[in-house]
DNA sequence: CCTTATCTTTAAGGTCTTTTTAAAAATAAC
DNA sequence: GTTATTTTTAAAAAGACCTTAAAGATAAGG
């Protein structure tokens, strides 16, 4: 909870927020501003609800276009509140490029300190065993063949009989997968591998 | 536009929609139930908007949590309509990778993920089915002769008297047209194959 | 600079799935 | 009713995948 848009600002690059409810009348610095703000310094998908008292079209249109992905007219139920966050939320475990990290069901790779944890715990990964992880993060839900992987993870583009690729994917598979009950990495014989939840 | 519900799921099935603008009171398939059915089918990430006359909180809580990502109600200004459908639609072009995808009535091939769908349903296909299916819906309402076939499914330009062609499209038929009344798999005897409906 | 540890690549085995072939059955054309 | 064409089938051949172990690099430490 922040009592201005300046200190709304500032918590947001503090704390890991997943969801911003924002006034527009506020000290300091109004919510629109803020919305704006927000969405230039790159969190374009943060959710943020915009709740106030301004409830004419005119500044319904005005609070949307300055970045907030819904808006809510006081006063208002709380119920409906819960259940607009809800909307928002929804699918957000899907992969979010927040920060610097990427993201998939309850795997997460850290681009920038370069730890991968699956489910909270910290895997210890080589260095080609990440980049070929980060990889398949970038492009999840992507089925990649076996020469794009080498192309872009091995900068290989002659030698494309080998088969390294196939003994990291059981690597990552050995230190990704085989303790947990879903698996994210799976084969798709014939055409390469592809990293999905489900 | 569609004027009821099933109509409308059968339009999202063939055509390659970006946000669908739903009402509740329809024909045949309420609207709470459209949006439910198109998350259950797996869109999980298009955006719905639900546009209706009920406008109590019970309504708008039971409307969202059906699937829906907004919920307007009706009278409503048209500019207010159109902020919001931009609020769904802003980053959809940037963050959200729009999936390259074939369809024909109610079957569908996504090119990224490699998986095929029929109402629905997804369907497990080797590659080369894959490919043969990719090539027929690229051409479709188009016949293509078997040597046509051959020569850009399996790269084949001499061996002209195999039957692999006909044993593939027998294979795709059971898996693509059996279970369903509609065929989109046709022989033109004498000529080759054609992929359409009707 | 050598030793040791770690990381990367290669290669081969076994298992499983896919692809091809070819002939029999069914269907369509004349 | 006969011939041509297509569909179905099943088994053989081919290929893809996973795993493992060992060889080849590379980095770290003394």
């Amino acid at each position: 909870m922040a009592y201005d848009g300046i200190q709304g600002l500032e918590l947001l690059q503090q704390k890991n927020i997943d969801l911003v409810v924002l006034d527009i009348i506020l000290p300091k610095m109004d919510g629109r501003e803020v919305a704006k703000k927000i969405r230039e310094i790159g969190n374009e998908s943060l959710p943020i609800i915009m709740l106030t008292a301004l409830g004419t079209t005119d500044n319904i249109v005005k609070g949307l276009d300055a970045g907030a992905d819904d808006y809510l007219i006081k006063p208002f139920k709380f119920i409906e509140l819960l259940a607009r966050i809800r909307a928002r939320t929804r699918n957000k475990q899907a992969l979010v490029r927040c920060s610097n990290s990427l993201k998939l069901a309850d795997l997460e790779l850290d681009m920038d300190a370069k730890f991968v944890k699956r489910a909270g715990n910290k895997i210890k990964l080589t260095s080609t065993e990440f980049r070929l992880l980060e990889y398949l993060l970038i492009n999840k839900d992507r089925v990649l063949s076996r020469v794009d992987i080498l192309e872009n993870v091995w900068d290989i583009n002659f030698n494309l009989g080998t088969n390294v690729v196939d003994v990291y994917v059981n690597y990552l598979r050995n230190k990704i997968d085989k303790d947990y009950e879903i698996k994210l990495i799976h084969t798709v014989i014939g055409m390469g591998y592809i990293l999905k939840k489900e």
